[in-house]
DNA sequence: CTATCATACTTTATCTGTCGTAGTATGTCA
DNA sequence: TGACATACTACGACAGATAAAGTATGATAG
């Protein structure tokens, strides 16, 4: 079974968040469950790892928290900012020349001539 | 200018170093050179980051170094061996599963529908 | 003959993001 | 009332990247 490592994926946690939260604020619980079924359960967010990326998120000034407790469990929600969104956009534009650059050092496996 | 953060890159630096390693063995400023040729200066890799890896792929098993110095400078050589080989494969899979996975949260952008 | 530059590294210390472990608190459901 | 899901927080450890600095040699130019 292939697994995806986290050194991996650490360039691209802040950027799986935005994007979540591109549309409509947030909050932890929710965005993991996102995470793995968007990824069909090939990425499984780690809690300390989320809740350490809104910190820094927010320290950044790429999201706005705020807390709600309507639907009956208080939860700490967070928007993303201008800043925020354009972060995002940049990262995309980043991840299709990483992309680019890495795939000059991946060989592809050519499955078996025969037959 | 879009830059390649070195947190996206992390998880295949020691892959981009076993490819350049998989047909012939090489040494430090060679690699150093290659992927910046590669990669079209799009990607410099800093000299602690190579040498840290090296030592670390050696400690892994996934290559053996040896000394020349033949060609008048005294170089440390590292070749790949059968594990590293097989690193290489498995990390090249991996990287197909990880594009997969993060492309479900990049949006591309949607050039202008004016005109 | 000497200074400068390119080559070819090593050492050390620091920073950042991830993650294991643990704990708290509340709501839901059987 | 006890288990389970939700919704977090705190703390400490670790690995990989990197800045800064230093060492040593060969090649090249004036």
């Amino acid at each position: 079974m292939v697994e995806i490592s986290s050194d991996v994926i650490r360039g691209y946690n802040d950027t799986i968040i935005l994007f979540l939260l591109k549309d409509k604020p947030s909050y932890g619980y929710e965005i993991q469950k996102q995470i793995r079924n968007l990824s069909e359960e090939k990425y499984i967010i780690k809690e300390t790892t989320l809740y350490s990326a809104f910190t820094r998120l927010e320290k950044s000034g790429f999201v706005e928290s705020f807390t709600d407790d309507t639907s009956g469990k208080k939860r700490t929600y967070y928007k993303i900012t201008d800043e925020g969104q354009k972060y995002y956009n940049d990262k995309c534009k980043e991840w299709d020349l990483t992309k680019e650059v890495i795939e000059n050092f991946i060989v592809r496996e050519v499955e078996n001539g025969n037959n």
